[in-house]
Order: C-alpha cells, then sequence, then structure tokens
DNA sequence: GTGTATGCAAAGCTTTTGCATAGGT
DNA sequence: ACCTATGCAAAAGCTTTGCATACAC
C-alpha cells in the first residue's frame, strides 16, 4: 500500500472532522490539499480503509451515506433536517439483548435520531432546508 | 385520482405482504394482476402513496430502499443478513424523549437490528447470502 | 370527449470499472 | 525499473422525467 498524496489528504480530511461526512464533502475537502483528486480515486480509498476497519460506512434514509472514523466505539447519530449535517451521539439507549420475535438474534444494530441541532434552533433558521 | 389496474395490484401487494419490500418485490408481485406495469409506473405510485401518507419508505444501509404500509404504529425493523428479508419488530424500545446533547431536539427516530431471523436460524444455512 | 395515468425511452445521480500512465518505492 | 494508485471515460445500478397515447371517467 502506497502512500500518496491522495490517499493522505482523504485521511487528514476525517482526522480535522467531528461529524461523518458525504462522499462529496469528503471530496471537496480533500481537494484543497490535493486539488486533482477524482471521485473514482475517493470512492476506491473510501472503500479500501472500510476494508481495512479505518473506517465505518453509515446509511440512513434521510442522512444517506456517510462515512467516519472507527475508533470512536460504539454510539449512533442525530440528522438535523434544518441544515442536513449528521452528528455523532455518545453512548447507546439500547440493550445489549433486545426483546426480539422467538428465534431471532441480533448481532448489530444502526439508530438515527432526526430532529433539529443546537446550531439551527439558537440561529431559527427553520425555513432553511440544507446547507448555506 | 384514477382507479387503474396497476393502482390497484400496487395496493394488493401491500394489503398481502406482513412485511416491507423492495421496489423490485412490489414489481414482481404487482405484475401477477399487472402484467404490463412498468417500472416507472410502480416508483411514480409508491411515491403518490408515501405523500398522502398510505406508504412509508424506510432506508437502512444493509437493507436498502423498502415501503411499507403506514397503518402500523410506531415501530422498527429487523433485517437478517442470511435470507435478506427486512421484518417489522412491535412496539420500540426507546424512550420518548431521549438524552440528546445540549440544545439538540428529536421529533423522530429510526432503528435496525441486523442478525439472523428465525427462519434462517432453524433451517442453518448459515453460507447463504440473501434468497434462494 | 377530456384529461390523467401509463409505457417506453432517455436522462440524472451515485457508484463502479477498464485502461493507459503518472508516480511511489 | 517495477508495479500500484490515479485520472479519465465509460458503464452499471437505481430513480426520475418527457412525451405520445391508452384508458378511466
Amino acid at each position: 500500500m502506497r502512500t500518496t498524496k491522495q490517499k493522505q489528504a482523504i485521511e487528514t480530511v476525517f482526522l480535522n472532522s467531528d461529524r461523518p461526512l458525504s462522499v462529496e464533502e469528503v471530496t471537496e475537502r480533500a481537494r484543497e490539499t490535493a486539488p486533482s483528486i477524482n471521485t473514482a480515486t475517493v470512492y476506491r480509498n473510501l472503500k479500501t480503509l472500510v476494508d481495512s476497519g479505518i473506517l465505518t460506512k453509515i446509511c440512513s434514509g434521510q442522512a444517506g451515506t456517510l462515512y467516519e472514523p472507527n475508533h470512536s466505539g460504539h454510539h449512533h447519530h442525530f440528522h438535523c433536517r434544518t441544515c442536513g449535517k449528521t452528528f455523532d451521539l455518545p453512548g447507546c439507549p439500547l440493550s445489549v439483548q433486545p426483546k426480539l420475535p422467538e428465534g431471532f438474534t441480533a448481532d448489530s444494530h444502526e439508530l438515527f435520531y432526526y430532529g433539529i441541532c443546537a446550531e439551527c434552533a439558537r440561529v431559527g433558521v427553520d425555513q432553511r432546508v440544507y446547507p448555506e
């Protein structure tokens, strides 16, 4: 595995982010360091990083597909309907062994909250739907 | 809004299903009644039914995009990694007011469990990944 | 007869893949 | 010098849209 400017740019993007990012966000931010970086390269690197356990891919109906570092432990997410950003929530409100129908066994779960984040509530731009 | 064979076929599909269905499943089953039905028609009708509150669209990273009748009340879903089917789970293990960071307000949430369903556990086809 | 819903085909998006080559080792 | 990772372009899903026409009313 070779050290390229593109690969380093992508890793830096995640080091400098405190929330999960979309492919588009990753590409935009990576271009600040590696201006020529191509979408295909971003996808290829994200896939490699997920396969090697460095990143995790998360997905919800409203938040879409996002990537985040895998080191943060078990936690869940909050998607703001106003600014469209997704945030990490510390901890997990669920018991390890949920009540499931007879014979069903769960080994993992994914939980998304939807609502308004602190920043959007403060600014009061209720009418705004998604960034800028 | 006109009553067409295609529209009725789609509604019947959901009346006869006990679990959320993918667009592909809806199309296949609707063709049993309306053989000529087209994918575009399926999408258009699903959109209309969702907009009018009859269906709900759900989505997760592993289960993909699914539709189900909206009358079932608040509940969550279980996705079987072996057969690929998604099932309804009765009830909700979460409190209405979760602990969120200062200033955040949630109005809804979405929860997916992942694991093995009763049927797949019984049959023991652990190696199988997705139907048939 | 009028006008909406459908089928078909084309086009949008997002993501993946083939291939030549730039660049890391 | 070798060979991997990149850029570009094409292609492969999935979903939406334009347009002529079938068909519900």
